[in-house]
DNA sequence: ATTAAAAGTGAGTAATCGCTTACAAAGATA
DNA sequence: TATCTTTGTAAGCGATTACTCACTTTTAAT
């Protein structure tokens, strides 16, 4: 990985993230990354592949936040970690999580396979303390880890503490 | 409005919903209208009036979903009802409300304000059943049905009658 | 030092972008 | 019927789009 490859990726997450991904030409992001702009088809062959590579740099981010999650076994620990998981994650990181909600719905990425072994934690844990619908109250669960989430990343009105607070407990935790 | 003032706003609605504003050309709008380009241009003055006729044409639907739960005097009834507000969206409507859920993105459009009017209503039914903290409750049961919406639009594996039917009993309604 | 591959540039491409304009057709008013 | 306004078209505008290509510079291994 070269030195002007990661200017490129730095750049490009900054203003898809902050644009949207069609309404950013890569002109824009040669210009920002300081870079002639063939470079970026050189590295990536083309727009999307840029995309992608953004993406797949990434997937560790989201694997660090759920590693933490899935790996306790003391099921309360569990929804206590998930519900937490909004207030985790880095403000250096806002750019490439508001990428990913963004993208859930400029281009249609199903986001689900990716949430799957959150709920499959989730699912246990309810399953552990003798809830009645385990998988339903991990999807619900879920719902609202991604609505908060989102919250923050919109800068919504919503207090994500006070919220985080507040389903804790709930949950009795 | 004429008939084919009514074809733009059709076409454009439908296009804008599944590509997105930016990936949308206004060629592309006439060609669906079946209209020469330049007549948007004379209707709606450039590409965002074009998005501000669809928007302001689709405010009553918002209102329209509302009025019913704000109107609604029985506290038990308006939180019911805004739980089955996402069952109660037409198929035919989900071209609108699905650029709704776009613009959020795509535009930063803030939603607090639209659903300001559904928090009230919310927020004084909870007190009104003396729930601890009625503000909380209510912004939390609009992050589920903002998500239930978001998963019904774009077509998550969750599903959706059967999440209602669990926030109801959870609800004990 | 030689050489081959990799990294990087800058000028260019055709196509498409949002939008304008000159003009014709259609309606409405008198 | 004559006139004025509204509705509509077709061609074309400069700017920008994603991308290519011929070329130079840098890096690294022999």
């Amino acid at each position: 990985m070269t030195e002007k490859q990661e200017k490129i990726l730095q750049a490009a997450l900054q203003l898809f993230a902050k644009e949207g991904f069609h309404a950013t030409s890569t002109s824009k992001v040669a210009k920002l990354a300081g870079v002639s702009e063939g470079l970026i088809f050189r590295h990536f062959g083309n727009k999307e592949g840029l995309l992608h590579a953004i993406l797949a740099e990434g997937e560790n981010k989201l694997r660090n936040l759920f590693v933490d999650i899935v790996m306790e076994s003391e099921p309360k620990q569990v929804i206590r970690k998930a519900i937490e998981m909004p207030s985790r994650i880095d403000v250096s990181d806002y750019d490439f999580w508001k990428l990913q909600f963004k993208l859930k719905w400029e281009l249609e990425i199903n986001s689900d396979k990716k949430m799957e072994p959150l709920k499959m934690a989730l699912t246990n844990a309810f399953i552990k303390l003798n809830y009645e619908s385990p998988e339903l109250e991990a999807q619900l669960l879920i719902l609202f880890i991604d609505g908060i989430g989102s919250a923050v990343l919109k800068g919504s009105s919503l207090n994500p503490k006070e919220m985080i607070q507040f389903l804790l407990t709930k949950y009795e935790l």
